[in-house]
DNA sequence: TGCTGGCACTCGGCTGCGGTGAGTGCCAAG
DNA sequence: CTTGGCACTCACCGCAGCCGAGTGCCAGCA
């Protein structure tokens, strides 16, 4: 067990590593900060810390930079969120104000993120399977050739075209039109397969089996790591980690490119509250010298999608994580006005 | 005027300093290419290129690298485009077919793009003006909440929510809809502006405010400048620029997150043909030292959009312009198809 | 037992220096 | 106009030496 004036240095040494991005001495961190005792002192608590494994040295006689273990400890006992300020939060909801459609809100809180953190951004779109139907709409765009478009009280669309099998009438259409909505409308995204499994049944024979494509293209849209997507930016701000990056970056940008990943690596984070993943902690090899701080946002009370930032393991955690509660819930707010 | 074989020595400098990335001497030159003559006559042929300022020596006592104005001569007179072979044609079709929606033809197209030229791709979503209307569907959501969305003939998706000044029946939304689709259905949306004028006459008194508010915001949505989408890919492949890159390769990150920055750029292209902008040749500072290749598409003979890469000066002109010539082509048919 | 000042030691980073070689410009001869 | 020869330039490389921040250890003190 550390001692309360152990992890007091720990906290410093981390305040200071992430401040100035050099490996700090006993010396400085005495001068930087009123820990009461002497440099001498500090490097016995610093030999602890790092016979523990929360600090190490780059090389003999060079500072203390934190590990990832460190980062944790910091994270999970030394560090309160920071709250924004008035002024900050008045200037997240004005930024966000104004959006014209969905694409516009992730647009935006993208660039809010990725500006208020200087770091990488990723916001989800509201996953469609935790969203509830506002609409499904069918338009005839020739005979056999139907378009099916999806509404979620999010704002999200998604449309698909649909080839039939045979000609499908107008009235045909109107009436599974207004039968699909009847069924659906309201409901949660995740049962519409129930809800429409013996829709067929309700057709002409002759009708069937164009019914049966068009809900199968629909439960296709519905099927999740499909119908996951996001939105990155900020990835200017990578510039601004190491100065001996190529090595750095280019493994970042590239799992960055694969949404695949990304997904998988919100996937990963907790549904409600935040999560910080700090270094090896992620899966991904790319982002092992990297942290995720993600929070899932929602217009209610579930979350309907996550966002959050990457940037590197060094970065001002407290200050990251009160920007990314901020955004999502004022995101959250957005989207239960449209 | 230049003599055949200096453009000969120009070809050889760029071809080779586009391979090796490193400045070509005489001697390298004389062995590499069959020019013909000796070392000396090249250096002589060199000094005057360079006096024409063609191509420029990092340093006294080094071998030379081609200026902005170089690789120009050397795109305009010295290169033909290298077309794609035949599996290269058929891996691109085979990538672009499957795509369930626009959203995914361009995704697909920008991974392509990077793929194939190894830089920085940029997709332009197909523009609304230059698009024809497929359907406007207008959605009830509330009494006094209208959802418009627009479809056009290339697949792409506008939503919009109006807020009426009061409430609107649903007879009145069927009318509305009904007059809307039947007088801009297979119409340009460049056109429909004027096809829409005198709409709001049609209607009783008390709807009137509500037909010209979602009209109004009809318009809102087609005015140019907002109605341009983009995406792009392939930032992984800044990393192999040069290897003094934060300075590189920053500023491009930062134009390139500028959506107003990258349509302007694609804007400034040729509407028809390809446009290759070299170096200084583009207007936005940041790149200054890039080339951008960029050519429209589009499901008929018109371009809809723009579609190109952004890379170092020093890119392999011919290939590139081949892959995003093809990648254009075949764009263009699958959007004819959906 | 824990804190402190003192001290010898380590080692990365900076600086200065000469050698090397690719590449050049110029010139006289073919 | 081309060519071989020649002197010159200068970036790059490796090496040696210095500097100083930072460490670990130890003996003394509260």
């Amino acid at each position: 067990m550390l001692s309360e004036r152990r992890l007091e240095v720990l906290r410093a040494i981390v305040q200071d590593y992430v401040g100035t991005e050099e490996p700090v001495g006993s010396k400085a961190l005495t001068e930087r900060h009123k820990l009461g005792v002497s440099p001498a002192t500090v490097r016995n608590d610093m030999a602890a810390l790092e016979e523990e494994g929360y600090i190490a040295q780059p090389h003999t006689s060079a500072g203390r930079i934190p590990t990832d273990k460190g980062y944790r400890l910091f994270v999970d006992k030394l560090a309160a969120v920071k709250p924004m300020t008035p002024p900050e939060r008045r200037a997240i909801q004005n930024f966000l104000e104004g959006a014209v459609d969905l694409d516009d809100v992730v647009g935006r809180t993208v660039r809010l993120l990725a500006q208020l953190t200087r770091q990488v951004a990723v916001v989800q779109y509201p996953s469609l399977t935790r969203s509830t139907v506002r609409h499904v709409e069918l338009l005839s765009l020739a005979p056999a050739r139907v378009m099916l478009v999806l509404i979620t009280d999010t704002g999200r669309v998604e449309q698909r075209m649909v080839d039939c099998p045979v000609p499908f009438g107008e009235t045909s259409l109107a009436d599974l039109r207004a039968r699909l909505n009847s069924r659906v409308a309201g409901r949660r995204f995740a049962d519409v397969p129930r809800l429409v499994e013996d829709l067929p049944e309700a057709f002409d024979l002759e009708d069937r089996g164009t019914v049966s494509t068009v809900l199968s293209t629909l439960l296709e849209t519905l099927v999740e790591e499909n119908e996951e997507r996001l939105m990155i930016g900020g990835t200017a701000n990578l510039t601004r980690f190491g100065h001996d990056f190529p090595l750095t970056i280019r493994p970042v940008l590239e799992a960055l490119e694969e949404q695949v990943v990304l997904l998988k690596l919100l996937g990963e984070a907790k549904d409600s509250g935040m999560t910080v993943r700090i270094g090896h902690e992620n899966a991904h090899e790319g982002l092992s010298s990297t942290s995720v701080v993600s929070v899932g946002y929602g217009s209610g009370g579930e979350a309907v999608a996550k966002l959050g930032v990457v940037g590197p393991t060094r970065m001002d955690y407290p200050g990251t994580m009160g920007a990314v509660r901020a955004v999502a819930r004022y995101v959250g707010q957005i989207l239960a006005e449209s």
